[in-house]
DNA sequence: CGCCAGGTTGAGAGCAATCAAGCGCGGTGG
DNA sequence: CCACCGCGCTTGATTGCTCTCAACCTGGCG
């Protein structure tokens, strides 16, 4: 743990001024230890309670974080995209399950490595902690949501939340079915699909192929989720 | 904003020997910079959207963070008591509103101080990062509960997590109301108040003084919170 | 061609929200 | 000292949104 600290000490200033444009450049000394995997949809990539030895950035594809209740239900975190880390908890083990959504590709880091590295690099530590409280600012928002939001209101913000990710193309895939969706917003899978169809019969989205969606009236979406 | 630095990078193996104790004994250089400040119940310690000029450390008393929605109501999205710290967002504005749900003390520190205090401790750094992923592990634990527990096994749940923040003690005053309750769980102030009253029937709880409470029967509430 | 997982649609029930009224206690002022 | 007031809490009656249970559909694949 006092090796890679020397290192990285060596050349802070230079790590940092990199971080301007991408922060994680700093991880680049990684790439010689991080193994690329494939993962299938469905697979788990870790499971609740592991020991945290890795963790992974998704490269492409899409992961979902999960907690498994009781009684055989789920609770869906987080969906992860292109870019989101996986398990930089600063703790022993991971407390969710990170599963696949669809086929994707993710590199997997030693977790002490990756410490190490942020140990050396103010920069990096401190946008490592960003995409924290980001993460922990989304969680939040999504309990307002939960709590104090409608089916169709839920469904209409999911929807365009998905577009957002979609680099704002009106067309998209949703990398995930019905049950991830009604775990993800607090719902079953039926009223999911009941609320798709309401909004597909309103002209208000298309829905093709099952997961392909097109959003066809924005602003009568941004007016179902109940917000100004 | 330099002379912190100085002094801690100085010792650095000292404070992380420290550290196993109370890693943010590393925080004592900012005595002298921080302000110790009274709230009354009600008042607001930090709004949503506010700059992050400040960060808070919970001295005493209660604090609740908020969200609020546009149609007034509200979501807690945790309560915080002594110890806890508000506000090391890694981030330029608030994304929540703190309040103090009875009177509390708290310090303030400036958050430039703190980041550099922490730009040269990795193992500060590493502990304000677990602060959060521990929140963010709060907050998911919490959809689970919002979002596959009745209002039974929520209120179960929150009487016992009272109790383990109250020492284990069996009787302990909750520092907020009904209200704060409710908007904690996503429940109204009604479902809470009638769920206690079934609870005091049944005699699984005993309340005195609205807000003081007495844990009667333990294993019925963990019974009553629907885990194994 | 048949299977199966994922999705849709329908009928009915239930839990918590809503609406409404009343209670209890602490504080304040006459 | 007592009457009043107001906030927080309790209790009751009713509504309604979503869940549950159940049947059926659809598309992909061996």
């Amino acid at each position: 743990m006092m090796g890679p600290n020397i290192e990285t000490s060596r050349s802070a200033h230079v790590i940092a001024a990199r971080a301007v444009h991408d922060p994680l450049a700093a991880l680049d000394p990684l790439k010689a230890a991080g193994a690329r995997l494939s993962v299938k949809r469905g697979e788990e990539i870790v499971g609740e309670g592991n020991a945290a030895d890795y963790c992974y950035k998704v490269v492409s594809g899409s992961v979902r974080l999960v907690k498994l209740v009781a009684d055989g239900r789920r609770q869906v975190c987080e969906f992860l995209v292109a870019g989101d880390f996986i398990g930089l908890t600063a703790d022993a083990h991971h407390y969710f399950t990170a599963e696949a959504t669809a086929d994707s590709v993710l590199m997997r880091y030693p977790c002490r490595r990756v410490e190490s590295l942020i140990a050396g690099d103010p920069a990096l530590a401190q946008h490592v902690h960003k995409l924290t409280t980001s993460g922990l600012r989304r969680a939040y928002e999504r309990m307002v949501l939960i709590c104090h939001k409608s089916a169709q209101e839920r469904i209409a913000w999911f929807l365009l939340e998905m577009g957002k990710r979609s680099a704002g193309s009106d067309t998209f895939m949703l990398p995930m079915t019905r049950a991830d969706i009604a775990d993800y917003l607090g719902l079953v899978i039926e009223t999911v699909s009941r609320v798709l169809t309401q909004l597909k019969v309103a002209g208000t989205i298309q829905v093709r192929n099952i997961n392909r969606i097109t959003l066809v009236d924005r602003d009568a979406l941004e007016a179902a989720t109940g917000e100004g």
